[in-house]
Parts: structure tokens; sequence; C-alpha cells
DNA sequence: ATGCCTCAGCTCCTGAGA
């Protein structure tokens, strides 16, 4: 089972690229984020004629995720359970045997913002929500927009970037929240390119400079750890025309597709 | 340099993104 996670940045801009990017790598799941559209507006047909299944939480002007998949999604779960929220961040599906949560973190602008108060209240809301499920369904992928960098190593300029937003011990502690769940890395699990990410800013050719973060992860539960067998950063989307800030991350389970 | 891009929308500017 092949799974990735995309922050397209308006599925309205992106489709022909997302469906030119399934056609090259045909994934049982794409989790994507910052839909940017109402639900009404969400564009079934091209799916469903690209082979795929939907599932999607769309919301006017921001946010809004989606989980595609070859064969149908079950007891889907949008947005946190318990947690008030006007914002479509969440969705979650079980798709073949796998419990899928694909999620779009809040950005949280600046440290000591009311927006960082929001990501951390949504992070501890999100992880509680996690546990639950990773006590009913032990296989778990959560994957998509974290807007949280682990560590140094997914960081272009560690030092001039030090506790600014991405990169603080806050929300690194949160992440650690959800590690400490008995959720891992993917992409760590392998031996990796220096310099690794998968968000570069529009501005000042940070593609070009590759003057990026890492934010976008696919994190496993430990029943799915052992059967991770590849995670790669797809850096080629990046250098379309009009691309997406964000690049595709791709993880490979030793499990058979759906 | 609170900007540099990009996107959506009450669109010829503003808010938000990261």
């Amino acid at each position: 089972m092949d799974i990735a996670t995309w922050n397209i940045n308006s599925l309205t801009v992106r489709l022909p690229q997302v469906l030119d990017w399934l056609a090259a790598h045909p994934v049982d799941v794409l989790a994507l984020q910052e839909l940017k559209l109402t639900d009404d507006k969400f564009p079934t047909t091209a799916f469903t004629e690209a082979g795929y299944h939907a599932q999607w939480f769309g919301q006017k002007t921001y946010n809004g995720v989606a989980l595609i998949s070859r064969t149908p999604a079950t007891d889907v779960v949008k947005n946190i359970p318990g947690f008030t929220d006007d914002m479509s961040r969440v969705i979650g599906a079980t798709i073949g045997g796998v419990r899928v949560i694909c999620a779009y973190f809040p950005n949280g602008q600046e440290p000591g913002s009311d927006k960082f108060a929001y990501k951390m209240r949504w992070l501890d809301a999100l992880r509680e929500w996690v546990r639950g499920e990773l006590a009913r369904h032990p296989k778990l992928v959560l994957l998509g927009d974290y807007n949280i960098t682990f560590d140094d190593l997914d960081v272009w300029d560690p030092v001039a970037l030090a506790g600014t937003i991405h990169c603080t011990d806050e929300e690194r502690e949160k992440l650690g929240g959800l590690t400490g769940l008995g959720l891992t890395d993917a992409f760590r699990l392998f031996e990796q390119p220096e310099k690794s990410y998968s968000w570069w800013d529009y501005r000042e050719f940070a593609f070009r400079r590759n003057r990026g973060l890492r934010i976008d992860h696919i994190l496993v539960s430990e029943a799915l750890k052992p059967l991770v067998s590849a995670c790669v950063i797809d850096r080629a989307p990046r250098k379309n025309e009009r691309p997406s800030d964000h690049a595709p991350v791709v993880a490979t389970l030793d499990i058979p597709a759906p």
C-alpha cells in the first residue's frame, strides 16, 4: 500500500497537477490539505474518472482536507470529535484495514499570538483523540501538513529560524506528545538526502536555493512501523509551472493494496 | 524592509499562509 500526503494550496488551481501526479504515481491513498473550496465545488467526477474514490471536508477560502483512495473509505470522521472548530482541518477514515487520519495543522503565525494559542489547544485535542483512535485501530497513519519541524535537520537555517514559528520548543513538545503515543516519523526510518524539505517559500527563489522546511509528515503506529519499506519526498511537482509551495511525501507499507 | 510570492474574495486591495 502506497500512501501519500500533499498540501496543494487550492485544489481549484492544482487539480490538473494532482491528476497528473496520480497518473504517474498511482498511490492507494492520497491525503490532501488546503483545498480552499466549499464542499459543493469539490471535483468528484475528475477523481472518479481517474479511478479513485474521494471523501472531502471543505471550507470557503481557507483550509479544507480530503482523502483520495483506490477503494472506498469507511467510518469517515470530520474534524476532532468534541473539539469545537470552525475550520475544516481533519478528515479520518478506514481504508484497506488502515485507519488514515489526514490533518492540516494550524499555522500558528507567531509564538505568543492568539493563533499560536489555538495551535497549542488544537494539538492537545488531536493528541487525546488520536490516543483513542489508536486503541480502536492499531494500524493507524497520521499524515498531513503538520506545520512543525521535528528538529534542526528539518530546517534550512536552524540558527536564523531558532524559536520562530514551526521551530519552537512548544510546538516540538506537542509533536513529541504524538510520537509519545507510539507514532513514528516514517521519513526518518530511512537514510535520506541531506537538506530534505517538503515546503519552500514562494519568495526569493527559495526552492531553487533549497531554503525550506520539512513540515509535512507521515507518522505510523507501532503495528505499522515494521511494515514501512520506504518514505520519500517527491520534489518534482515543486518544479511545475504554478506549483504548490509544498511537495508530496509518499510512504510504502508492505501490506497488500486493498 | 512586517516585504519578497501566491491564492481567494465583498478583487485593482486585503488577509493569510509558513
